[in-house]
Order: C-alpha cells, then structure tokens, then sequence
DNA sequence: GCCGTTTTCGGCCCGACTGTTTTCAGTCG
C-alpha cells in the first residue's frame, strides 16, 4: 500500500475517533479534508519537507506533524491513544444508517455498546429506551438498519449504479406530471464508486412522482416519504457480468427523490451534484459577495432575517439553469465531473474536456482469437456502428494462457484473417494488426521486438504479478513504457474495484516517463477497472501526457462502457488534444507510425 | 484543525426529514 493511501486510511480513522469522542466538529471535518486531500495527491507525501505539506491547502501544523509522525515511525501517537480510549468496534456501529456520533457515543457510554452484537444485544431491552430521544420507532429503524450491510462497504462499482440510476430515472421521466428529471449526485459527477443515487423531478403532479419513486422496482425500504424528499433503500442483483456480491451478502443502494419548482431547477442541480466541499465553496463565495446560495437559488443575503430567503418570498438573482447560477456567481460553467473542489472553483473558463462525441477510435479490442466473444467481423462491425474510423484487433499474448493468448505463430496467422477483412470491409473502417501483449514480471514483454515491430499496434499491460511492492512495480512499467515498440500501457494498475488494489508504481515517475518516450497512459473503460483512475489522470494531464480511452471489448454491449472512461477522463481534466482516440485518422497513424 | 480581499482570533454552509417533542435535536447529504 503507499504511503498516502496508509495516510488517508490513518487521517480517517482519526476523523472517525475524535467524532465518538465527541471532538469539535471542525476538528473532525479538518481530519476528513486532510484524508481526501492525501488521497488526491500524486507525489509521495513521506517524502515531502515540513513548508511544501504546508503549501498544500487542507494540510495545517497539525495535519504535517500529523504525517511526519507517520512517515517516521509508521505510526501516529495521538491516534493510538485514542484508539485505547474507544473501542474498536465502535465505528461499525457509527456506520450504521440513522445512528450519528451523539448517538452512538450515548449507546457507549450508557449502555456499554462496542460493536454491533453489544448493540443488537441491548435493542431488545427496555434499558435502551431511556436514553433522551430514543423512542420504539427509532428503536425499529436501527434494527432494520442493522440488517443492511453498512454504509462505507456498499458504494457500487459506477456500472453496477448506472443500471438503476437509468433505469430509475427512466421510470421517473415517463410519470405522468413530470415535466424535468435529472440525476445528480457522484453519479453526474462520474465518480467510479456510487454511494447513493440522486434523482430530481419537477412535476405538477407531486403525488405520483413520490410514488412512482417509493414503489419503483426492488425497493426494499422506503426510509423517508417527505413533500419535497423521498428516500428509498434498493436490492442490487448480486451478479452482474463478472462483479458478484460476496457470498451471502445482499447489495444495496439508496436512492433520493428531490421534488424541486422549475424556477429552481438549475440552482438545485448544481446544489445536488457538487460534492459537499464543492458546495461549501460556492456558499461561502456567495457569502463574500452579499449573497446566500441554497438548493433553490442565488439570494441577496439579508444578514438577521429569520428563516430561508424563498421562504420570505425574496426573489433570486439567478435560480433557473446551472449556467445562470455560475454566472452570478463570477464563474464559467463548472463540468459535472469536475466539482470536487480541486482547484476547479478559481477557473476563469469552461474548461473544454473530452465529450463521447468526440471519441472517434477503439484501440484496444478482443476477438474470439483470444477471449472475446466476437468473431473478428463482428468486432469492426460494431467499431462502424459506433462510427469510429479506426480499430485496433489486439487480442491477448501467449503467456494470458487463462485467455487463450495468441502464440507468435497464431498471432501471424490472424494477420491474414485481417487483411481478408480489410478487403471485406473496405474504406469504411481502418482496421489495425495489434497486440495486448503482456508486461512480464520484470518488465520485459510476452513477445520478441522483431514481432512487435511487424504489429501496427502494440498495448503492453501488466496482467499477472499484481502484488509487487510498489518498487518492483515502477521498474517493471517504466522498462515497458520506455520501450520504442509500444504505443499504450493498459490498464497500468491492474486495480479491479473493490477487489482488488492491483500494482501502486510510482505514478509521477511513469507520467514523466511517458511524456519523454512519448507512450499514452490508458483509461481502461471498464467499470470494474477505470485505471486510470481519475487522479491518475489529472497528474498525467497536467504533465502533458497523453492518454488512450479504451472499452478493452470482449463483447459488444462493452463499447457502451466509453461512457464510463470519459467521466474518468473529464473528471481528470483531459482535453482532446491529448486523448489519443479523439484524433483524427490521420493524426493518429501519424504517431503510431512514429514508433515504428 | 484550518484559514485570512473585513480576521493571526474567531469564525468555519444550508435545508429536509424524522421522531420525540410542544420547539427542536440528530442525522443526512
């Protein structure tokens, strides 16, 4: 694990200690900021002196002893402390839905709670109901929301989400009465884990829009059923392609129902999709120019008013549209994906990222050659349904022989097979001879140079070997990177989400590595992979890098997870001009012939 | 604990919903 994963994890932990330990708030928000900050960062912060952990925002006096400690002796004295003073499985039980800090620490200290059996334990006894506040259906909802999985495990895989949230959000578009529907939250900004999915409605029939909601498809629990809030609990297949549930484990995800007025649709979009420190930003920016931001609108701020200003009847300076709320604001159009609250807010222009329009080649496909499961017509066919102008055939290496990879002699063979297709396919597609060829534990590649050469593509990818120390794992990518033949590194981690971490390589030494060799980085489209991930593609953006969206098809209904590799790619910023597949024809031919 | 175009001290976003209350605390996003 690297270091700043191991000082996320640590930063976190001491979020969540303080909070049982009824710390300041601000204390505890400091510690999650400084979580999500490190996890951000690209450099190794052990390696960073005392004023450059200053320079960074989010990290104070606090936070840099907070790191060295850690950097030095692998652990932090102020954090074990408190880890003798609550106990241990107290978190798990802050995790669970409807139970807060005060809440919890309340079931501690009165009641001896520690863990979820301690709790579950003492649910049943009427001891319980003489805590302040604690009444039988608060009583109910807890047991009810023990039996779901907690809170922090259930993000899903952005695939897994986006087969609900469409299909959600379909169902919301055909009530009868709704005029707009959107969806928010992670899932508009295109993060590759979602916690819960946000949908907004505008409608003039209220009452059939909340039920239409609250008795969609696989709603297991509806958990609040407000005027202008549902909130619903919904049962996720347990299988879907290759991603499974773990054994009997039953997936769940929220989903939230805003009913918002049309005049303030596009203030309630952006309040809905900017995470919570984009939001506090935009606020307090509001604040500085004598204005009030909320979910309905941009309001002249009128310091000592009681209750909210469109509760008053004041009229907003802009509520209608996202742009308008921007604009009033002094800012361009913040893209979805980008509103995290990572230096997007001091913009002074849109920026202008990658669209799925503009993707006009796959250059990382399989065939039934390996283990794809199209024959190789069928593959450039569903490249020219797609209307692309290029596809790369690169099927797996002799040593995936878990994919049936090809041998020096098979690959050659497919040679043929593919000039037959050029013939068959003429002009409407570019159709080229390539290779995934495997990154071999040390480095070096599945196939000799004298055959990669007669390839007009070639992806190198580490598929086996996936737990090297982080050490091992950067010579091992850097020798491929740095190698004349290869035009892309797949999937350059390796990573499966939520399965498995994959290699952790020193990402600035392979981003400096493949700007100077002149290699592209891949955002593998997958949902399972998006490796890149997003972070990773900031760095590598902002070093002038460039960067390869690809499905990696095994089958057709794989083209359709573009989508997915482009929010990766937006959410790190990649401009067009550096995505490799958005060039045109000749442009592209132009680089890969450049390597041969 | 962090931070500064009113500040090195004193702030730190805003509203909905629920359940327990009878005016609001806790939780959530």
């Amino acid at each position: 694990m690297s270091f700043n994963t191991t000082l996320a994890e640590h930063l976190n932990e001491m979020s969540t200690l303080l909070e049982l330990t009824g710390a300041n708030r601000f204390k505890i928000a400091a510690f999650a900021k400084a979580a999500r900050v490190a996890e951000n960062q690209t450099a190794d912060l052990s390696t960073l002196d005392t004023k450059d952990l200053l320079a960074i925002d989010g990290i104070g006096k606090g936070v840099a002893a907070f790191i060295e400690e850690l950097a030095e002796t692998g652990e932090v004295t102020d954090l074990v402390s408190l880890r003798e003073e609550v106990p241990a499985g107290l978190a798990e039980v802050l995790d669970i839905q409807g139970l807060g800090p005060k809440t919890v620490r309340q079931l501690w200290q009165d009641l001896g709670v520690t863990d979820r059996q301690s709790l579950a334990k003492v649910i049943d006894g009427d001891e319980i109901l003489s805590l302040p506040r604690m009444g039988q259906k608060t009583i109910d909802n807890i047991k009810r929301s023990l039996t779901f999985a907690s809170k922090s495990n259930q993000r899903l895989p952005l695939g897994v989400a986006a087969r609900i949230a469409d299909k959600l959000l379909e169902r919301m578009r055909e009530t009868p009465g709704v005029k707009q529907a959107e969806l928010a939250g992670s899932f508009r900004r295109g993060r590759d884990t979602i916690g819960d999915i946000d949908v907004l409605v505008v409608t003039d029939k209220e009452e059939l829009a909340r039920a239409a909601f609250c008795e969609a498809d696989d709603v297991l629990d509806v958990i609040a059923r407000g005027e202008t809030k549902c909130s619903i609990r919904i049962e996720v297949p347990t299988k879907k392609g290759r991603w499974k549930t773990d054994p009997g484990k039953k997936a769940t995800i929220g989903a939230d129902l805003r009913i918002v007025p049309a005049e303030s649709f596009g203030a309630a979009l952006m309040y809905f999709t900017g995470s919570k420190e984009h939001n506090i930003r935009l606020r307090e920016r509001a604040l500085k120019q004598g204005l009030t931001l909320n979910e309905y609108g941009l309001f002249p701020d009128e310091k000592g008013e009681k209750g909210s200003p469109q509760s008053r009847g004041v009229k907003p300076v802009a509520s209608k549209t996202e742009k308008q709320v921007y604009a009033k604001l002094g800012m361009p159009v913040i893209p979805p994906e980008i509103r995290e609250d990572l230096g997007e807010i001091d913009l002074e222009e849109t920026p202008k990222l990658v669209e799925l329009k503009d993707i006009k080649s796959e250059l990382h496909a399989h065939t039934t050659a390996s283990d794809g499961h199209m024959p190789l017509h069928e593959l450039v066919q569903c490249a020219i349904d797609r209307g692309f102008h290029t596809i790369a055939v690169t099927d797996h290496s002799r040593s995936s022989v878990q994919a049936n990879g090809l041998s020096e002699d098979r690959l050659r063979e497919q040679r043929e097979e593919i000039e037959e297709a050029k013939a068959h396919f003429g002009s409407k597609v570019t159709i080229l001879a390539g290779s995934e060829v495997d990154i071999l534990a040390d480095g070096s590649l599945d196939y000799d140079d004298d055959m990669l050469a007669e390839l007009d593509i070639v992806v190198a990818s580490p598929h086996a070997a996936l737990t090297q120390d982080p050490k091992t794992a950067t010579k091992r990518l850097l020798r491929a990177i740095e190698h004349p033949l290869v035009h892309i590194i797949g999937h350059p981690t390796g990573r499966l989400i939520n399965r498995r971490p994959g290699l952790e390589p020193a990402m600035d030494e392979l981003i400096a590595a493949a700007v100077e060799h002149d290699t592209a980085l891949e955002i593998n489209s997958h949902w399972m992979r998006l490796d890149l991930r997003d972070t990773h593609v900031r760095a590598a953006v902002s070093a002038g890098c460039k960067i390869a969206i690809d499905c990696d098809d095994h089958m057709p209904e794989d083209f359709d997870n573009l989508r997915f590799g482009v929010s990766t790619a937006r959410r790190g910023m990649l401009t067009p001009e550096l995505c490799v597949n958005a060039w045109s024809k000749t442009k592209l031919h132009k680089w890969l012939k450049s390597k041969r």
